[in-house]
RNA sequence: GACCCCAUCGUCUAGCCUGGUCUAGGACAUCGCCCUUUCACGGCGACGGCGCCGGUUCAAAUCCGGCUGGGGUCGCCA
């Protein structure tokens, strides 16, 4: 039975780094059909919070992976108690200023990577190595050997920054008398100034992406791509198609360089392909309680997010861009200012009163009689157009014209249209 | 500094293992053009890369060595 595992420490919440190695454990456990366990290593008692336990879980399965098993390292402090106890009795660790250390001798320790083929240690920069600290908490090193031992992990599945922790572990798993794992040294997610991913750039939770408006689907997408390749030039993807064709081996070893370019690309194809009710949904849990008037029904809400779905890249831009369709009291933007300074309130007046008596208030008539009224006054269709859009949503740019019309209904319309008369003959703002 | 890892367009990558089919393919970004009422979507196109030196070979992005460059680790943190 072969088992794989995700240790994160709920020191910090869980970042892209460790959501990455997450999910190429997750993917190559459900690869192969073995067992993915997650194992909390909390060890610290200081700086383990619940908040961010809470947090690495809620994300992960937020992102879709699911865990055969949990463990806490905090309950399991006498399992490392006794083989400490064991290993001094073989003279194998000894105490020292109120530690023990293990120690070792000086030994040629080749790991055979998964991804990296052999990598040879030389030389060690220690010859001991302390398993209980003084406060009598037990080390990293040694909890995560024990438990990968005693849990049957035999492939281990982790960053690179773990390289130099291996051949220590090794020493270990020799001291105790178990058997060495395999491992898989994932490339490290790099930022765009090269070094790790810092509070500056990147190293931010998977929930604040989640509150940024990016979709699980996409981060997942995304990170997937960061280091692996699913072949045939394809880039997206979901968690089951991967599963199905993921092989650590394909994994690369260069460092990947995180791009919210790319991240938002994907995100808004993922938003696009969703389908209204979904999207919908979604969109509710970033709009806050009070945000939507209370006469908005489920009809038009969904109409709205179909006016938008194809032009969004976050699921926090919807707010701020579909305001209009609820509220009549929004301001003209800056932007329209060269548009708003060419009075054209005779024009308008017209437009007015000619689509007041479109008695089908839909598209394809609006759009006749919008094109009827240009010819009629001698002016290209662009001329009116470009206010009307002013007047409606109050910015130069936005869904197709005549959609929105329909959407917003007459009566909307035509107060729109008047209120822009009024404020260029000078009575508004 | 010591130990270790890595090296294809600006970025993510395919190709490398099993040298020739690679005048190196795709995607993001950028820039054009088209579609079009704007934005977005979509379509088309452009730009742009095998770090350097040497070796092996009839032939090297692909194999070997060195150099250079980048990264990681060196905690009684995990």
């Amino acid at each position: 039975m072969v088992k794989v595992r995700f240790a994160p420490s709920p020191t910090g919440y869980l970042h892209v780094g460790g959501a990455r190695t997450c999910l190429f454990n997750w993917l190559y456990a459900r690869n192969t059909g073995c067992k993915f366990i997650l194992r909390i290593e909390d060890t610290d008692l200081e700086r383990s919070k619940k908040e961010y336990l809470d947090e690495i879980l809620e994300s992960i399965k937020w992102l879709g992976m699911e865990w055969d098993e949990i463990y806490y390292q905090s309950k399991r402090f006498e399992i490392y108690h006794q083989y400490a106890e064991k290993l001094i009795k073989e003279g194998k660790a000894y105490r020292k200023e109120g530690a023990v250390f293990f120690k070792y001798n000086f030994e040629t320790i080749e790991i055979d990577d998964l991804i990296r083929g052999k990598i040879v240690f030389k030389e060690l920069p220690k010859q001991e190595e302390v398993i209980i600290k003084s406060n009598n908490s037990p080390a990293y090193n040694f909890c995560c050997v024990i438990d990968d031992a005693l849990m049957r992990v035999n492939r281990v599945i982790r960053g690179e920054d773990h390289i130099s922790n291996t051949p220590k572990q090794i020493l270990m798993y020799k001291g105790l008398g178990f058997e060495v794992p395999q491992f898989a040294h994932l490339p490290l997610i790099l930022s765009p100034q090269g070094g790790r991913l810092s509070k500056r750039f990147g190293a931010t939770s998977i929930r604040e992406y989640r509150q940024m408006g990016y979709l699980s689907e996409a981060i997942i997408n995304y990170l997937m791509l960061l280091g692996w390749s699913p072949g045939e030039d394809k880039e997206i993807l979901s968690l089951s198609e991967a599963k199905n064709i993921f092989n650590i081996k394909d994994v690369n070893k260069t460092g990947g360089v995180f791009s919210v370019d790319k991240l938002n690309w994907i995100n808004g194809a993922y938003i696009r392909t969703k389908n209204i009710q979904e999207l919908a949904k979604i969109s509710k849990s970033y709009l806050g309680e009070d945000y939507l008037p209370s006469w908005v029904n489920e009809d038009y809400f969904h109409k709205v997010i179909a006016l938008f779905k194809e032009r969004i890249v976050r699921m926090t831009d919807l707010a701020d861009s579909m305001k209009f369709c609820f509220y009549d009291d929004f301001e003209y933007k800056e932007e329209t200012k060269t548009i708003l300074d060419n009075d054209l309130s005779d024009k308008i007046n017209i437009l007015i009163e000619n689509l007041n008596n479109v008695n089908n208030f839909m598209k394809v008539d609006i759009e006749a009689e919008f094109r009827k009224t240009a010819k009629d006054i001698d002016v290209k269709v662009r001329v009116l157009v470009h206010p009307t859009r002013v007047a409606l949503t109050g910015s130069k740019n936005g869904p197709g014209l005549f959609e929105t019309m329909e959407i917003l209904g007459k009566e909307k319309v035509l107060n729109r249209l008047r209120r822009l008369v009024k404020y260029w003959g000078g009575e508004n703002e």
